[in-house]
DNA sequence: CACAAGGCATAGTTATGCGAGGTATAAATC
DNA sequence: GATTTATACCTCGCATAACTATGCCTTGTG
């Protein structure tokens, strides 16, 4: 489960540029290693959420195939919360490295 | 938000030997470095979650102060559990790295 | 005695990922 | 030419689960 770190995967599959929701959802599982395959009615309506709160813009396509296409990009605040996501997701994993390391074993004190 | 994590949080946090509720909280905000406060309200239902799943075991003591106190001990099935969430984090963790990765990069294969 | 700190508990709110269902076009297969 | 498959979008509602708020009890302290 993936609750509460969507929004930052999200914004990572778009990170290298712009693209429409059925191709992110193919790139995150590609990126991904086949780990995530999420679904339609996850990734649309993220991608909602996500334009609502001013962190992607969308545009419509015609693509060469004549196929209509929703084609959505990071803003300026989506980058950056992008890279916010990127530093609270750090954070959170050496918590939980810090949990999962061993009883006696004083947690890493991560040079920085 | 630990969604999702917060059972292998517990286990963690009770895989240096038993302890009741209220330690289990502070230990948890202590190997975390102070990162994850959690509050009765989501530590408690949790343990019953757990024994009621056969992951914990509870009994009640007495302290030397007298006080009441409901100590939690990992199970058999507890121990392979943690194991278990230790692995799908780990997978999980290398997804994520997959999607954070550079656009170009090739996602580290992970020699396992 | 009042109040903080320790200790346990639960009922209700809220957030959100996902399943299921719906529409439509293009390409491939039969 | 008809059916299927893949592409592409959308939305409603459910279930899960963490958190808020609250309450109760005990022990120690000012």
């Amino acid at each position: 489960m993936l609750k509460g770190h969507l929004d930052m995967i999200v914004l990572a599959a778009l990170s290298s540029g712009p693209s429409h929701g059925y191709a992110v959802i193919q790139e995150i599982q590609r990126r991904s290693g086949g780990a995530f395959e999420l679904p339609e009615g996850t990734i649309y309506p993220a991608l909602h959420r996500l334009e609502q709160a001013g962190l992607l813009s969308s545009h419509w396509t015609t693509a060469e195939s004549g196929r209509q296409r929703r084609v959505y990009a990071l803003t300026k605040r989506g980058t950056r919360a992008l890279a916010d996501q990127r530093a609270i997701w750090q954070r959170f994993v050496d918590a939980i490295g810090g949990l999962l390391g061993h009883p006696g074993h004083a947690p890493a004190q991560s040079g920085r």
